[in-house]
DNA sequence: CGTATAATTGATTCTTTTCAATGATTGTGG
DNA sequence: CCACAATCATTGAAAAGAATCAATTATACG
């Protein structure tokens, strides 16, 4: 973990996050009440439970916000990529917890800051409006991918998805790529587990759809039969 | 169908839903804009993939979300209930569908109309923020429980919560209440089957957990035992 | 290099789906 | 008002899918 001023003139999301919808004076404020952190793999920025008294942009990296079960099973709920908005704003308390997936980094402000920011400027709220419907589809969309495909679809489709969002160009997968996430996460993310995930791609693998390199490398050898199945 | 002018005055759901956040003035300006409208059970009122081009908030009764895949199963992904606010206001078209359950009755607006408001009032579009962010928190619980849990703990927590819903106390649930939805759309939003929802009904009952009335009737005889499993 | 962690693979069990038939409820027209 | 059709729900038997249990192999890390 390390923290310090926002250097807003340089930030890769400086067009695209929320704070974008704001003037340049405006933006000037915000950028007072936050603090750049990094974050390592692993780290964990929010949890479940403790005062929602933080909210943040990320800039750069990827963060999961899960939700894990008495018996310690962990059920990925969204990933979130940079410019992507995390912080319960009108929660008291944190529901899920928010872990970086890679080392990254993040804008992070303090909840009643941000709120009274929200106010002060309406093109933030709106701004974050519009993330939050976009949050809002995104979590739908996983919902009716996963209540309706079996497990092959299921891992199908995530590395589609992880290949387009690998890739630069808007509608080709990556070729080549490497996952963010592990197994046990795959499968906390598709609702499967882990010994499913790795048969599942060890299948698409032997069925020629896929190559594996090393642990976290995937080929997309015939990207075509990874979406609806002939 | 029907539809006639707004009557804010006499609205249930005047202090709760979006439209609440503002002021007189700007209430009778937005109200200039809706028209009410009446749905029967069963009958559509925005279609996936056609154009999003109004939105609306759920005045009486209830609706369903919900996505069809080509062999017509449906998922549905969300439940809405009076206050809740539907339409997709950045999207040029839609992705789901809102169907009514029970007759319903809705302020419906065009959609360019309403975004036209949220730019004009502030407050307006930090109360859909707020319920945006409540819905985002809802179906990332609803995908956490689906995830997480049997056949069985999805039809108790389903039933939990409807007689949640159907109660007057905040905290206890309704010893008697009538079901929404059909068998085939409790299937579709806990990601069972038909057949899966009937055994557990039924399995339920010869617990001596609930007893059925008719179709839809369900009494809660030992509401404790619908939450977590001993 | 050895140990810890992560991933794969196999065998078995359990749950849910699927297929098929029966029973109940609702609504309609005779 | 009743008979009938249509829809919806329940139940049973068989099959499929995924989870679980268990062991082995690969990879990363000190």
């Amino acid at each position: 973990m390390s923290s310090s001023p926002l250097a807003c003139a340089s930030c890769p999301v400086r067009d695209r996050a929320a704070c974008a919808a704001l003037d340049e004076g405006e933006r000037a404020d915000l950028a007072r009440l936050g603090r750049h952190r990094t974050l390592e793999a692993g780290e964990n920025l929010f949890a479940a439970d403790a005062p929602s008294d933080a909210c943040a942009t990320l800039v750069r990296g990827a963060l999961k916000i899960s939700a894990t079960d008495a018996d310690g099973t962990e059920r990925i709920l969204s990933l979130v990529h940079p410019a992507g908005f995390v912080g319960e704003l009108f929660a008291p308390v944190a529901r899920f917890d928010v872990v970086a997936l890679t080392k990254s980094e993040v804008c992070l402000f303090s909840r009643r800051e941000y709120e009274a920011a929200v106010e002060r400027y309406p093109a933030l709220a709106r701004a974050l409006l519009r993330r939050s419907s976009e949050d809002l589809f995104g979590a739908r969309s996983l919902m009716a991918m996963v209540g309706r495909h079996k497990a092959r679809e299921r891992v199908a489709a995530f590395l589609l998805a992880m290949g387009e969002a690998a890739s630069d160009s808007p509608c080709h997968p990556a070729a080549r790529f490497d996952l963010p996430l592990s197994r046990a996460e795959m499968a906390g993310l598709l609702g499967l587990t882990i010994e499913t995930v790795s048969r599942q791609l060890s299948a698409l693998e032997r069925d020629g759809v896929i190559r594996r390199h090393g642990l976290r490398g995937i080929e997309l050898v015939d990207a075509a039969r990874l979406g609806v199945p002939a």
